[in-house]
RNA sequence: GGUGGGGUGCCGGAGCGGUCAAUCGGAGCAGACUGUAAAUCUGCCGGCCAUGCGCCUACGAAGGUUCGAAUCCUUCCCCCACCA
């Protein structure tokens, strides 16, 4: 069987869908983020609801608390958090970056300083594999290096060249586990769910697009992937940098395989990307710009604390069917966040991913018509004209 | 009626002769957030505007002392505590 299956395309951009042990996704596909095992705010049904079909969870974070042998004593991730499609977990890699100054890097890892209690955790590329396969995700990133998006060429290089370096272990790595697991078959480290677990591989090479296309011939080089990754974008670079590596990269990808541009996530951001062949991504900000009170629609973000809805009883967004939009009106959202109240939070995060993942579905739709170009415009238009209103 | 304490910006509450349009909270307003150190963070918050070590009006009220007062003095008004 196929695990990938291109259904359609339209220009670069693709609609298809992924196998995955817990089941398929279908792409253009947005996955909500939930680090510790949980999308911040939201229960497995109310994701699965928001037409949620894959989410994130996050190898450092499960890996201070409670612990991988822990997750795996309880029967694995899905198990552990009730989510019972695919998930996806990310290795560590992004957590070199955002914890810069909290860590020491060098080839053979990466020495945390953990955020909680300051305790010290070491993350190598094997341990990354591990902890990953005993959390028994779907999906398994690669343990990448990320550097922040105005990096010199050098930095970039180095990175880049040191992500290619440990894909190499996280590979010997996989395979080593997954020989040994058919064997054994299931033992308390190795989770049946692991077993059809897929490695993905990810492209560094910050906004140097020659450096993108190393990363990849080297990628290719290595081994048959699944899938293929593009991280270290969003990370402080300028919108049309990030927009010239994919449109680069989109000339010498496989077709064949989903690709993932990791932690992109902004509405527009979002359009952007499945128009440049992106096929999966993952963001914290339907989640975080949530809990902070704004909401996206396709007439652009609103700050749901502002003074101006205080006696507005429309719904969030009209066109929305999540519950949010269907059941409370702006005043009474904007009343529970100046209040300080949870289910404000809450209804602004069921919101921002049922919106995510519908906009996506909206894209799919389109690009299987053929009339995704015309669509993104149309979109794109409302969505930064009212803006400025 | 007596004694003591107090009245400061939307609220609470510092300041107790100059560097005070006034510390600090809160409330209010605006903004940021992209593989989650984030229910977080930043800015504004007397009025005006050319946003500036600018002008105006300000620390219960009215007078006064002083080069200069939210800060000292006098009277008045109002609160609070205790005593009658």
């Amino acid at each position: 069987m196929f695990e990938f299956e291109l259904i359609s395309s339209d220009g670069p951009a693709r609609a298809g869908v992924w196998h995955l042990p817990h089941g398929s996704v279908d792409t253009p596909c947005f996955m909500p983020v939930g680090t510790q095992g949980t999308v911040k705010g939201l229960s497995p049904s109310d994701l699965e609801r928001s037409g949620a079909q894959i989410v994130l969870g996050n190898t450092y974070h499960l890996h201070l608390r409670p612990g991988e042998d822990v997750v795996a004593r309880l029967g694995g991730l899905h198990q552990f958090m009730a989510w019972p499609r695919p998930l996806l977990t990310d290795s560590g890699g992004f957590q070199v970056f955002s914890l810069e100054g909290m860590r020491k890097l060098t080839e053979e890892g990466v020495t945390f300083r953990s955020h909680i209690d300051g305790s010290e955790h070491f993350l190598s590329p094997e341990i990354a594999v591990d902890i990953q396969w005993k959390l028994g995700a779907d999906v398994a990133m690669a343990f990448d290096q990320v550097i922040p998006g105005q990096a010199g060429r050098q930095d970039a290089m180095d990175a880049q060249e040191r992500t290619l370096r440990w894909l190499e272990r996280c590979r010997e790595r996989h395979e080593e586990l997954k020989a040994e697991g058919s064997r054994l078959n299931n033992t308390l480290s190795l989770q049946p769910s692991a077993l059809g677990q897929t490695l993905v591989p990810i492209i560094q090479g910050a906004t140097y697009p020659d450096l993108r296309r190393e990363a990849l011939r080297g990628i290719l080089g290595a081994g048959d992937w699944k899938a293929l990754a593009v991280g270290g974008l969003s990370v402080g670079e300028p919108k049309a940098e990030m927009q010239a590596v994919l449109e680069d990269l989109h000339a010498v990808l496989p077709p064949g395989v989903p690709r993932y541009l990791m932690g992109v996530g902004f509405p527009a951001d979002l359009v952007a990307a499945i128009g440049l062949g992106m096929d999966l991504a993952d963001c914290v900000a339907p989640t975080r710009m949530g809990r902070h009170g704004t909401a996206f629609t396709d007439d652009g973000q609103l700050n749901m604390g502002g003074a101006r809805w205080k006696e507005d009883d429309a719904p969030l967004d009209a066109d929305c069917d999540c519950e949010t939009c269907r059941t409370f009106s702006r005043a009474y959202i904007r009343h529970l966040f100046q209040a300080g109240e949870l289910l404000g939070l809450r209804l602004l995060a069921l919101h921002n991913v049922r919106y995510l993942i519908r906009l996506v579905a909206r894209a799919r739709a389109a690009i299987a018509e053929r009339y995704f170009t015309a669509w993104s415009g149309a979109w794109l238009q409302r969505y930064t004209s009212r803006e400025q209103a």
